[in-house]
Parts: structure tokens; sequence; C-alpha cells
DNA sequence: GAAACCTAATTAGGTGCCTAACCATATTCA
DNA sequence: TGAATATGGTTAGGCACCTAATTAGGTTTC
């Protein structure tokens, strides 16, 4: 996520009368939407911090937890494929993040034997201490941003977050299949 | 911000099950962490989608707001450093999405004539015509985004996301106050 | 008024992400 | 069986971000 952000966010005084000029603003809608990019933001860059200390970025500890299975017991080989799918992100994106998680000697990569085309990726014991010494950190991190909130808060801090999920979701769908729709013309 | 997250997000009792391994793992605090996560990145790349149509990020659009004043009616110059200051970006960061911006004629530089080692960064009437086209499309992006959430239910999640983001500040101030008593050590 | 300092902007080099193009290896099917 | 197709992984090139170093122009201070 970038991390460009005005440093305060607009007073919802400002959006009334922004909303003047534009039909099209929603202020509450508006409001609303800009804390949640910046709390994200902000959010996310407490996150990377944490790992940069150790070496990690978020994407690399993801995919060392994907690597281990049965919450962090039991080491699991998957494919760069496989990883890039439940990462979501591009295979090309995940053949970048093992260069470097092979170059720092926490995961290996052997072909498989029966698929000729295949990797297998797996965690090395050195990628699994690292693991187990920043798990920890990382769950206290979240414990502490979301300290302020009481249990029936965060509760529905979720239930809201969802329904902007499900708007999401719903815009996705509706534009792939728009695309869909074009490609078959 | 990654794009990189799990498709889904794992169900609560399953977080229950890992808090029974990891003593840190405070499950509403991290179910709540990993929503907010999630959702900020998918709402960034609605975003970011949007612009991508026009040509645009997040980055460059913004830029071309602050180019503007009294809500987009009069183009006011401003110097790099203080683009990078509000934007809360690094002034070399600036440099590249000026840079870019210049390259699609939507601003100039000009060197200032009283202090010469400053610039001065305009938008362009391209660059004019270019944000009068999008911020209406942006606007609906916001609505469109938050159409699932009730007046009073968007109040109560700008008041939650507010929780948050004071802990990343308490949060954040603390780790520069620490790491500047290391540094005068 | 020259040395030391500060400040503005850029450049250099690195990372993580992307898309598009490219191989090599299966697989399918006429 | 041999050609078309699909699939797995990588490479190439681009963008937005970063830090650190550089260049050039002001400012302060003795």
């Amino acid at each position: 996520m970038t991390y460009l952000m005005r440093k305060n966010l607009p007073r919802y005084e400002c959006l009334l009368e922004a909303a003047q000029l534009y039909p099209e603003l929603d202020p509450t809608a508006c409001e609303a939407f800009l804390h949640l990019l910046r709390t994200g933001n902000d959010v996310t860059h407490e996150v990377e911090a944490y790992f940069a200390k150790h070496n990690l970025t978020q994407g690399r500890f993801f995919v060392l937890m994907l690597l281990m299975d049965r919450l962090n017991q039991v080491p699991v080989a998957r494919t760069p494929a496989e990883l890039a799918d439940i990462s979501g992100v591009t295979r090309a994106t995940m053949t970048g993040l093992i260069d470097t998680l092979e170059k720092d000697e926490l995961v290996t990569r052997e072909p498989d034997p029966k698929d000729h085309r295949m990797v297998s990726v797996k965690i090395t014991s050195k990628g699994e201490f690292v693991l187990k010494e920043i798990v920890p950190g990382h769950l206290k991190t979240m414990s502490s941003l979301m300290r302020h909130l009481s249990d029936a808060e965060r509760k529905t801090l979720v239930t809201l977050l969802g329904k902007v999920l499900r708007a999401v979701d719903q815009d996705k769908n509706q534009n792939s299949a728009t695309a869909a729709s074009h490609a078959h013309v």
C-alpha cells in the first residue's frame, strides 16, 4: 500500500463544505473511507516495521508461515504456484520472494521428481527458528494495536469491516464479469 | 501496502485453537486486526484500480490535488519539499512522482527566482482537466464501498478506527522516543 | 569574508509489487 | 504420433516506495 496520505485527515465540516461543490461527495462515506484507508495504511506500516527488525517483510513472513502446518508444528512443502495462489500474489512476485528467502537460507528449492516443471519449496530449520522467534512479537503487536477497543467493539469493528469487504467483493465480481463480457464480443 | 494476504480470513474458531498454542494470541484482537489489514488492503486496491484506468496512481493523484486550492478551484504552486511533507513521503519519492507527472505534462517544474535551491511545481491545464475528469468517479467509488453501512454505522466505524489510530500514534511516539534516548547514550 | 553549517533537490541503489513475454515440460486430441 | 494447448516457473522491464550520498545554494558566526 502506498504510504501517501494527508498527515491530518480532513475534518468533517470540510467534507460538508466540499459536498456543496461536488454532488457525488457523500460526507459520511468519504469520512469513513478516508479513516479506513489511513488506518489500514498505518497498521500495515507498524507491522512492516516490526518485520523489518528481523530482516523480513510481511510477504516473506507469510510465505514462511505457509510452509508450516498444524499451527507451525510441522513443515510442509509447497510449490511456488500454490504459495502465490494462497497469498494472492502473482507467480512472478512469488519467484522474487522465494529468491530472497533462499538467499537468506530460510527456504530451499528442490525440483519435483515426478513433474519436471514443478519445484518444491521447503522451509529450513533456520527458517523454522526465525519463525518461532518472530511470531510471539507479531501477536503482541496485534494485541497492542487493538488495546483501546473492548471485546464488544472489536466484534463490531469486524462486522462493519465485513460489510465493506462485501461491497469490495461485489464490485470486483461485477468488474470481472463486464470484463469477461467485453472479452468475448 | 503489500497485496499479500490469505484469501480467506481465518475463522474465529481457528484463532481460539491457535490461542491454545500461543499464549500471546488474543483471539478478538487478532480477528479485528486481520480484518482491518485485509479491508484496508482491498479498499486500497480498488482505489488504485480506478486511478490506473486514468493512468494515475494514488500518489500522483494526491500531488495533483495538492496543486489545486480552494476545493480544486484555483491552481497553487508548491515546492517538492512541501508536497513531500504534506503527503508523508520522502523527498526522493516526491522527485520521482513529479518526474512522471512532468513526463505526462500534468505538472511543470520552474526554478524559483529568489531561492535558487528551490523549484516551483505547478499543475498544467491538462492536469486540471484530468483532475476534473477523475474526481467525481473517485467520490463515487468511496460511496460505493461504504454503501452497506448506515450513517450511524459509518460514524461508529470512524470512532473505532480512531481508537486504533490512537494506539498506532502512541506506539510510534514511544518507539521514536526510545530511539532518541538510545541515540544520545 | 571564509569556514562551518543548514537546506532543497536530486541521484544511486535496493525492495516488493506488477504485467507481459518467455522457456520447458506435460497433456490433449485430431 | 505430432501439433496445439495448458501449465509451472522464470526473466525483463516498469513503478512507487525507501535510505544514504551528492550537489548546489543560502545562512551563521567568528
